[in-house]
DNA sequence: TCGTAATGCATTGTATACAATATTGTATGT
DNA sequence: ACATACAATATTGTATACAATGCATTACGA
């Protein structure tokens, strides 16, 4: 954890992130100062700068003389995300749309679709997810507005281990497919808002169908 | 600076992001950590974890061994502000139309409106921004989205001195009124999608004109 | 005079020491 | 057995000391 020009705050931040967006440390999971010390060979000072800003970004809470936690996302937290998520993603596509027509390429897209086709018909779900993640991604960095992006991103953050789960994926995947091709199409004749708006439903559709497996799971799982 | 149970980084944190909003810490300004120490009398340490949290809210940036400034805001940043709350404000609308339907009571609204039509009438034009935001925050504050509150304000907060200063006021503030009222109407009467456009239109309008004042003014003054 | 190296200074980065406090366990009285 | 007070412990909060480093200034040589 030397050798680098970087503060050490930044990459035990940055490696705290990662853990915490992948599921390597678990909700719920509780965190000492001390302990991350102990593990990243160096002083509390820089753990505790870097737990700052994971709470800053509500990743983690934590309470005087007791400790943090790996804050657990709720239900209603995943759909307030998607909501807004779908907004935004929405508005992406239809500013991506405007800036790059007549004449829009969309082979990159053809070719993310038709690796998803692959990976649904192999059953590959995580593999799946993370080409579903470039598609949407896509849009937010080539719609000219970086704070959108940060906000996207920073945001579709906190319900990645969720996604990449894909609990929602065998019941509904061959309708996402559907979406998305019926979202390159649209793009590609260059209706804007038309685009826009099948996004922003497909997005909002995801989540839906995202929050309903979660919580049919945690109603067995607390049976 | 003393007698609060809060962390002493709390309180100077939420001092200087009240500052640097207000524009009493001018951007541009250097910040040094020592003489933050001086001026709330404290040690180095909870100042520097104030700072580090002003800097992932994108307020400040800082450099290893030189200091930091107060962020600068430019043109294309207001503009990607203006552009994403007028999407996630139109959202607003629309989800608080579809929440409190049939009969809404807009009176709270047409309070604010007419406050509004008054101050204009007598210039006032900080005091017509401070009820200005208040409108616009009555939509976040009630379309139960936490998330989206919380995305909104802290965009809003970026350009609150920008705002308050009301460059564009002059020049537009009878077409702002106007667009308030026929918002108000719409609400009324339980248009959900119209209403969230005419918010979308209505911000991103504001934003335009905002976006123009600044750069005329920024022109003249480097002349 | 000009360019370059050396040196000092200002500032942040990190470690450590100490203070404050919430929680937990323990003892004590009834 | 139970409640309450007290003590021990674990943990964060804050201050301080020291290290590392970028920048400016000065000294020096050609």
């Amino acid at each position: 954890m030397k050798a680098s020009d970087k503060p050490l705050r930044e990459q035990i931040y940055h490696q705290l992130v990662e853990d915490i967006i992948l599921g390597r440390i678990n909700a719920g999971e509780k965190i000492l100062e001390s302990e991350l010390a102990r593990r990243f060979k160096v002083s509390r000072t820089p753990v505790r700068e870097a737990l700052f800003q994971l709470e800053r970004d509500g990743y983690i809470s934590h309470r005087k003389n007791i400790g943090g936690v790996v804050k657990k996302i709720t239900g209603q937290k995943v759909q307030e995300i998607f909501d807004v998520v779908a907004q935004l993603e929405g508005y992406a596509v239809e500013k991506f749309v405007e800036i790059h027509r007549p004449g829009i390429d969309v082979s990159p897209l053809l070719k993310l679709e038709e690796q998803m086709v692959d990976l649904a018909k192999k059953k590959q779900f995580v593999e799946y997810q993370r080409v579903n993640i470039e598609f949407h991604r896509f849009f937010i960095n080539r719609c000219e507005n970086e704070t959108l992006k940060e906000t996207v991103m920073n945001l579709r953050n906190k319900v990645y281990k969720l996604v990449i789960e894909g609990l929602s994926l065998p019941a509904n995947i061959h309708r996402y497919l559907s979406s998305h091709r019926i979202i390159i199409q649209t793009i590609s004749s260059g209706n804007a808002l038309k685009a826009g708006s099948l996004m922003r439903a497909h997005v909002y559709d995801s989540g839906f169908y995202l929050l309903k497996e979660i919580q049919l799971r945690d109603r067995v799982k607390s049976q």
